[in-house]
DNA sequence: GAGTTTGAAACT
DNA sequence: CAGTTTCAAACTC
């Protein structure tokens, strides 16, 4: 959910349009979280508040152009783009956008004009405060700045305006200060304005470019956690109670991975106090992207559940060391975090779920179902996940040893079993645990377990070889009994192999080549006739059905109906008893049988030509 | 499809 | 580390 209207994203210049999109986490539950968002602000606004924001995450995105700022809420991640430049003619085509889309809000001149956006429900006062060329400032209603203080941010060649957006209750609320009555709200929404207004700022520092900037929280207030991932973009910043932040570890501590913990927040004071569940227990758990070094807090949980790590963007683009971890790798809660373990599961993994509807993230567990034995993989074999997948997997059998052992190809292969022929397969979420702890027996064997067997050789060598060789000893290592084989590879020196013939120079391994190499342009050839065929078929299907009535182009087979076909029979076959009846010998049977056959087809032909003839005449 | 062969993995 | 057993895939009939 945007903050910004869509409608209204519309309006604004291709410029901020190119901004780093941010990932929206998808919530299995029905928002019902206030999220604040704050963005492009020169000077801080002056709040107030008695209550500190208490888990409130806050994440800036800065790209070359422009600052993003987002929030973290059950929503997800809410982007918010500021600041923009207006050109004449978007400024007019905002007027006109405005004015059409009047609603019965009260409406100022085109210089200070309010206007009320409805989109998907939302609510979005925008004001525009100013001319063509000037800045349009969308402000809230404490903000007490005039237009012109707006242009203070940079060196533009062109005016900078800026906006500010509250979200409230999953609305978005841009409030003008100027001509902007109270009463306009609800009793509710001005309660809620209120309460958030009242927070205070926390101690600031501007990033972003000469040209933007954007004022985000710092580190150094009990109440703030900056939060720094080193090659990434993301500048994450989160806002946590003093009490949540002692308990989160020290700044120094190493650190896994940054998680939400889901509380309401209580914001405001007086008589308004609003409830923010900024994520709720039973909600995605977000991963906020930390490295292991980062100086940053370490994060922590007090739920004393397993839980997914699921990474909204790849892995490698979030935490790079994640991506080096064996398959379902638990990781070590954080220090005095309590009894927690995530299991780190692959985003493909992720999404299979999200598309066959399985993600059930409850505080119950795990719900997939047993049916269906999702699949996950991690790099392989040199290749990514990405193209791991597009690659179909044989389905394995295993019977014996509940897939979580290495015999299993899907569990060697770092992948959940899927669509397979198993029995009393373990390789799934259901028996995590036991997966896990059959992950960890395999590590403690072979910490290359995992790894892929085939690699980079030395220097000189093929580029492609197994990393442990071969033991063949009766295949000669030309059948798929042998690794290297398999991998259309060749023995190595480190190969242990007996009577191999799978090297350069063997005339075996040469002719076995050769057959294969023909076998396989045999099986191309089959297919691509194969596809001819079936592509001529459907062509013939797809024509529509003839109608004799339509005339036109019509063919004459289109001609050839049940009665032709009975009347052509009935020709063969009295042509047939002609000439046995003169006792002709069998070939000269079978030409005069011919012959009528072609007469009859002329026919056809003829007649069909005819009827074409007549029913263009009379325009048919 | 059943049975056999094979070699990697697991075990001792 | 070597020998043995287990296992599932590859192969044969």
């Amino acid at each position: 959910m945007d903050v910004v209207s869509p409608e209204l994203n519309s309006l604004l210049p291709d410029e901020i349009m190119d901004t780093e999109a941010i990932e929206v986490v998808p919530h299995s539950q029905p928002v019902s979280a206030m999220v604040q968002s704050e963005a492009s602000v020169d000077t801080p606004v002056p709040m107030e508040t008695d209550t500190p924001a208490e888990n409130l995450k806050v994440s800036t995105t800065k790209t070359t152009d422009s600052v993003t700022a987002t929030t973290v809420s059950t929503s997800g991640l809410q982007k918010l783009q500021a600041p923009f430049t207006i050109s004449p003619a978007n400024h007019q085509i905002i007027l006109n956008k405005v004015a059409s889309s009047q609603a019965t809000e009260a409406t100022k001149p085109a210089e200070t004009l309010q206007q009320v956006i409805k989109q998907d429900g939302q609510k979005l006062l925008v004001t525009t405060i100013g001319k063509p060329g000037q800045p349009i400032v969308l402000q809230l209603p404490h903000m007490t700045s005039k237009p012109g203080a707006s242009q203070t941010s940079g060196d533009l060649k062109s005016p900078v305006p800026h906006f500010k957006v509250l979200t409230i209750g999953g609305r978005s609320e841009l409030k003008p200060v100027v001509g902007s009555p109270a009463n306009q709200l609800t009793t509710v929404q001005a309660q809620q304005l209120k309460a958030v207004q009242n927070i205070k700022p926390v101690p600031s520092v501007t990033v972003g470019s000469s040209q933007f900037k954007t004022i985000i929280p710092l580190a150094t207030q009990p109440t703030v956690q900056q939060i720094q991932v080193p090659g990434s973009r993301f500048h994450y910043v989160r806002l946590v109670t003093a009490t949540t932040a002692s308990s989160t570890g020290q700044p120094s501590a190493p650190s896994t991975s940054s998680i939400q913990t889901a509380k309401p927040v209580v914001v405001g004071t007086g008589p308004v106090r609003m409830s923010v569940p900024i994520v709720p227990a039973q909600t995605v758990k977000q991963v906020a992207p930390k490295p292991l070094t980062s100086s940053a807090q370490v994060l922590t949980t007090t739920q004393t559940q397993q839980r997914l790590i699921m990474p909204a963007t790849p892995l490698q683009q979030i935490q790079p060391n994640f991506t080096n971890l064996p398959p379902g790798t638990v990781l070590a809660p954080a220090p005095g975090s309590g009894n927690v373990g995530y299991a780190v599961v692959p985003a493909q993994y992720v999404t299979q779920l999200q598309q066959s509807q399985f993600v059930t993230l409850s505080s119950s567990g795990f719900t997939t179902s047993s049916s269906v034995q999702t699949q996950a993989r991690l790099p392989l074999n040199g290749l990514t996940p990405a193209e791991s997948t597009s690659r179909q997997r044989k389905p394995c059998n295993c019977t014996k040893s509940q897939c979580l052992k290495l015999y299993c190809d899907c569990f060697a292969n770092g992948e959940f079993c899927n669509n397979c022929n198993c029995n009393n397969c373990f390789n799934n979420l259901e028996h995590e645990t036991e997966r896990l702890k059959a992950i960890k027996t395999c590590l403690d064997r072979n910490p290359e377990a995992f790894k892929p067997k085939i690699g980079k050789g030395k220097e000189g060598e093929s580029e492609r070889r197994h990393s442990k060789g071969c033991n063949c000893k009766r295949s000669g290592c030309l059948k798929n009994y042998c690794e290297c084989y398999e991998a259309k590879i060749m023995c190595s020196s480190i190969c242990k192999c007996i009577g191999c013939k799978n090297f350069e120079e063997s005339p075996e391994r040469k002719t076995l080549m050769h057959l294969a190499d023909a076998a396989e342009v045999r099986v191309q050839q089959q297919t691509a006739a194969k596809t001819k065929l079936s592509s001529q078929i459907s062509d013939l299907l797809m024509r529509p059905t003839p109608v004799i009535s339509s005339g036109g182009g019509r063919m004459p087979y289109t001609f050839v109906t049940k009665e032709v076909l009975e009347a052509t029979c009935e020709c063969l076959l009295e042509q047939a008893k002609k000439a046995e009846q003169t006792h002709q010998p069998q070939a000269e049977v079978e030409r005069l049988i011919l012959e009528e056959f072609g007469h009859c087809l002329m026919s056809i032909i003829s007649s069909a030509g005819k009827a074409k003839a007549d029913c263009a005449s009379i325009n048919c």
